[in-house]
DNA sequence: GAGTGGTCTAGACCACAGA
DNA sequence: CTGTGGTCTAGACCACTCA
């Protein structure tokens, strides 16, 4: 690691610079999901600085939920799939008590020629390609919400021949090497529309919750646009503010 | 601070102490928000706990959004009703732009007993008192919200009476020594009731975003409840999951 | 220049997990 | 018993603010 000296300008940490390192290596799968880190020490005697600062980007890291630290073992790469961390990003909440875990059913999945509001979420080119998914979740075995998701083909080759699982963000992590850092949902209520109320069995007109997501890699590249049509007379979206 | 030894049970981080000990001073108002704390080697001083460890703590209540720290200046007490902290709160967003400042126009303020849902939100006795207001509050000029806010009567002695600014939080502080530290939010898409329809100005019937908060204080305490009913026609709830 | 928080280091000891 | 992360300390130096 370079110490940057006085510099007039652009002063880095050398801990955020140890952090870059690490999260290029977790961006570029050097280590897998659930795979352990080498040692503090080790990684300190690797990249030429204390250990003190090394352990300050791996707390960063574990702030950010990308490493998991456990006291007496070691540090292991986040795996986002485990029962609790569905819920990461799956904000549905029955009203009455806690949630059993969500289910789903593909009702279709192709490639096709993005439209303009794909291009638009996932910055793609003209004549752009994206894997195109529908599917509908249930929650406690009713079903609660219908979704169109939406990835550049480019990235996920072959996605859409695939056996879906329930979690597909653990699919993109395993299998393209891409991890879902942040998601930005913007929540509208709107009237439900005629062809997704078949699927949800409830009437036409029926004011369902509107989730528009676009999810974010750990470079910051849009790397799936869903946009989710839900129930929420028994359920409801849980928002925590700090 | 007294160190802990080896305990076989109940061990507690030394900074962690410190954490508290510094978070009563804030709950009892001892420091008042905007006011500037004793330096890290004078709390040091004080606590008897080395510079790095104060440091952790403060760090940590930092991190809680509870301090703000700068450089070459000091540590100060968060204040929440600067521009850019009235949105910490306030998640709706126009869907074209940038979001101009919410306003407010009060519509009732009066004391009264407590109802069922409210002593069960805030925690309440029987024969409880809250203060209940009813407010729009517009967007850009337009009407956006409408909500119905009760807090206990005995944690807020004579709000009924005042005179409410736009951002209730900061007054709460700065009136009441009361701090908001979180909220929760259940978010549900409703048809807009009838006696509704008319202070926002749109047919009943209308699907409306209905946002449930419980607003909590530095000491968990549920202290607000609201229960807000949002147009989401030209405007959007955002939301952004880690 | 004095005082503040921010970074970085080195080393000690503690709590925990597992062989 | 060994190795891991977690805590705590003391001290050096850097970057920033303001008088």
């Amino acid at each position: 690691m370079e110490r940057t000296g006085s510099n007039a300008v652009g002063f880095r940490p050398l801990y955020r610079q140890v952090y870059d390192t690490l999260l290029r290596r977790l961006a570029d799968a050097v280590w897998q999901p659930g795979q352990i880190l080498p040692s503090e020490g080790v990684l300190a005697a690797e990249l030429g600085v204390s250990q003190g600062t090394v352990r300050k980007a791996l707390d960063a890291l574990t702030a950010d939920s990308l490493l998991v630290r456990r006291q007496g073992r070691g540090t292991f790469v986040a795996e986002h799939d485990d029962k609790q961390s569905v819920f990461r990003f799956f904000k549905l909440r029955p009203d009455g008590a806690v949630a059993g875990t969500p289910t789903s059913r593909v009702v279709s999945a192709t490639e096709a020629a993005a439209t303009l509001d794909e291009r638009d979420r996932l910055a793609l080119l003209r004549n752009a390609r994206v894997v195109r998914m529908e599917r509908v979740r249930a929650l406690d075995g009713r079903p609660c919400l219908v979704e169109t998701i939406a990835v550049p083909a480019t990235l996920f080759p072959g996605l859409a021949a695939m056996e879906l699982p329930n979690t597909l963000y653990s699919l993109y992590a395993t299998r393209f090497g891409i991890t879902i850092a942040t998601a930005h949902e913007r929540l509208k209520a709107i009237a439900l529309p005629a062809d997704k109320a078949e699927l949800l069995g409830r009437p036409a007109g029926t004011p369902v919750l509107e989730v528009d997501r676009v999810a974010v890699d750990l470079e910051d590249r849009p790397v799936e646009w869903r946009l989710s049509t839900c129930l929420t007379e028994d359920i409801h979206y849980a928002s925590v503010l700090r």
